[in-house]
DNA sequence: TGCTTACATTGATTCATGTCAAATATCGAT
DNA sequence: ATCGATATTTGACATGAATCAATGTAAGCA
């Protein structure tokens, strides 16, 4: 079966002891779902370990009063938020599928169980929990240094990096979505993007031409350590020497 | 040494096998530290894991502009942003000592490789992992969902709770600092106060008493889903049975 | 093709928050 | 206690962003 082949070959699963991946595999559920699918709610305990195979998932964050906000997209091959399945703690965001995705469901105390037993599937773990903690460092800085054009203005960067097309970018899912996103209105960006017209940029529906890249980046202050995503150039690498601990004495912050 | 049996209790290393635990401590350097220390920058490659054995670490990340704000305080016993030591990463934030503080530096290489041979070390890391995740995603959920002055209000609430005083909270550092964490400036964290003195609040100074807990709850919406660290109720876990994929068919959301 | 529906844009307005400037208050050192 | 430095509050104002309302636009379907 081809599904069970490419299983097989998941990063997660690929380097485990052929034991301890059949017994994952042979207690996993595939599945195909359809778009607009919903995961879990926000609130629930996880059942599986959710392993995108194909497709992504939104991740929303609900808040009492019943506003709903974007707060990131896995994509395959990835984990779907390991860290409240390792916890065993209720999700704090709801999942859905915004596109045919395939999912490789595994029970979630067999998953904890084989956790403990199996070295390097920690380690996967390990990996996967540090990636996703810094994209939520990143979004965090994002959201509290900059205003909503620069977030605007850096997304439409980022993306087209990632699209592989400097000089374009094709916006993944509605502008609505992009908004809450980046914290902001679908008004609000609608208008960040016009405004982001002075400084090089030309919307055509989904498709935004950024015609002078400097000029858009001059404007939204893109930094490294926010919008690149893992893989990111190690700016200080070659640094002088510099002791581990610096030297005390700068009272700039107060003791309790 | 007194010091030398402490670490050892540490919940980091305590279940580890003896002679792991002693490869580590033998190469590790505690550390007294004044405050106001800089333990390392933003954008600079980990040299250590960083444990905090008591006192506490202030988190800031730094626009290229040069403004800072505070992204997350991490309390003793806990470790330093483990995310990037693990991945070898930059580190994203700015780690700053605000108070006369204690810690345990484990030579990076040193902890990843013991991470690879130790399941229990690297279960220690995965628990750490995940909370700080959690963390994390309460805070994008915090700044996305409301308004500061709840925030603000919330961040009360649950400074009380902590405090184990429902009636009053002592605000842990700065109100400059304390707006920085919220996302605003100090000046709107003054007016946010004064504002919630209609909602059942009394100031003075660092002090702020919760006259009326359940206006100020009123007021300001507190949600376990995003106030409650590591801990919470199991708000649906009683839920009727409900499917873990639910049906598709609902086209809220747009496939690609 | 023309209708219907969802999505997106635009304008007018209100509300929230940041900024700048000044006045107070607090803390620590002498 | 007094002084100076730092932190905080307050006021006036500017700006940013949300909201409300209306219009425009694109996509799917009869």
């Amino acid at each position: 079966m081809t599904e069970e082949v490419e299983a097989q070959a998941l990063p997660l699963l690929r380097q485990l002891p052929e034991a301890s991946r059949e017994r994952l595999l042979a207690s996993a559920i595939q599945h195909r779902v359809a778009a607009g699918t919903v995961l879990f709610e926000q609130g629930e305990l996880p059942n599986f370990q959710i392993v995108v195979m194909s497709g992504s998932v939104q991740l929303f964050g609900r808040s009492i009063r019943g506003r709903e906000v974007l707060v990131e997209v896995v994509r395959a091959p990835d984990l779907i938020i390991p860290a409240a399945v390792v916890t065993a703690a209720p999700y704090l965001m709801q999942a859905r599928v915004p596109e045919p995705s395939r999912f490789l469901l595994i029970p979630a105390a067999l998953f904890r169980e084989t956790l403990l037993q199996e070295p390097l599937l920690a380690h996967e773990m390990i990996d996967a929990l540090a990636r996703q903690f810094r994209r939520m460092v990143r979004q965090v800085k994002n959201l509290k240094l900059r205003s909503s054009v620069q977030r605007v203005g850096c997304y439409l960067l980022t993306l087209s990096k990632r699209q592989g097309t400097p000089a374009q970018a094709v916006l993944p899912y509605e502008k609505n979505l992009i908004a809450s996103e980046l914290g902001i209105t679908r008004e609000s960006f609608s208008r960040a993007l016009a405004s982001l017209e002075k400084a090089g940029i030309e919307v055509a529906g989904q498709t935004i031409t950024i015609v002078d890249a400097a000029r858009l980046a001059a404007a939204c202050q893109p930094d490294p350590l926010i919008d690149d995503a893992d893989s990111e150039a190690t700016r200080f690498s070659d640094d002088p020497a510099r002791p581990a601990i610096a030297d005390p004495g700068d009272p700039s912050v107060r003791g309790s």
